[in-house]
DNA sequence: TTCTAATTAAGAATGATTATCCGAAAGAGG
DNA sequence: CCTCTTTCGGATAATCATTCTTAATTAGAA
């Protein structure tokens, strides 16, 4: 009556864990092919989604992009570069006290918030320079 | 050599103003085809994200959904109810202090960030109360 | 008014994701 | 083990959001 805990699955989470920075189905079907050729892409999408029903992942959306798979389940916030796209995570605390600031204030019942920066990541600011800014 | 100020234009920018809450492509061609009913879908695109580029309209991407358009220029943060769906502005003010600090950290050249608060909004907590929680 | 680059409508194409189908495999229970 | 029930996987069609292509039209400069 639970999940089954399916290679494919196994495969799934495993690829979201070495790829580390927030890959893609896309990105974790490429990884997932190369060792276990048979696997199907509807197969990770379903897995993907199953993971983060389950908790055990999380679904970040990013503009113009596909949605991205996060193994860290603690609540952290993320740094866009405008430039390249990398989308890395911010080390600081969680903001709780906004959350209740914000319930006061719209009367939701909240749950929590993310916070996505965004800028120019070191890399492409020295690229950015040596083109003459 | 610069934008034309075409209808169409003119009818995009105003449904996204008449609309008020963050609609999306698909709702801001239904508004205008019933006046004008020879736009294209295409059009729409294309005069939102130019609207966008020329700063006069917002994008924000929006998790499992067609991204969302804004009129509203100042910096702003939003909230959405997890159950219904509902995408609303929170009133409060821009926190300039957390780009400076997570500039410090990352070596960003920050930009700006977003918030999406996410929980039950009031209507919402009413429905499911009476549902038996 | 004339000229031309920008814009349009229509629909094809794309990219991301989900749904459908059907056979295979797993688990429960005897 | 054998059987029944349910979940799951692979293939692929379908859907959804968005962009691209093309030929015709038009805004706005000269
Ligand atoms: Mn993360
Ligand atoms: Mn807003
Ligand atoms: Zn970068
Ligand atoms: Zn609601």
């Amino acid at each position: 009556m639970g999940k089954r805990n399916t290679i494919q699955r196994q495969l799934v989470i495993a690829a979201v864990r070495t790829l580390e920075n927030h890959p893609t189905a896309e990105e974790v079907y490429n990884c997932i092919v190369t060792e276990y050729p048979d696997i199907s892409k509807g197969t990770v999408y379903r897995n993907l989604n199953s993971l983060v029903e389950t908790g055990l992942l999380n679904k970040v959306a990013v503009p113009n992009g596909a949605d991205r798979f996060d193994h860290i389940l603690a609540r952290h916030y993320h740094i866009e570069c405008t430039n390249c796209g990398a989308f890395s995570d911010v080390d600081t605390e969680y903001l709780e006290d906004i959350d209740l600031k914000i319930a006061n204030s719209t009367k939701y019942k909240m749950d929590n918030h993310d916070i996505v920066f965004r800028g120019v990541c070191p890399k492409c600011q020295e690229i950015l320079k040596q083109q003459g800014h």
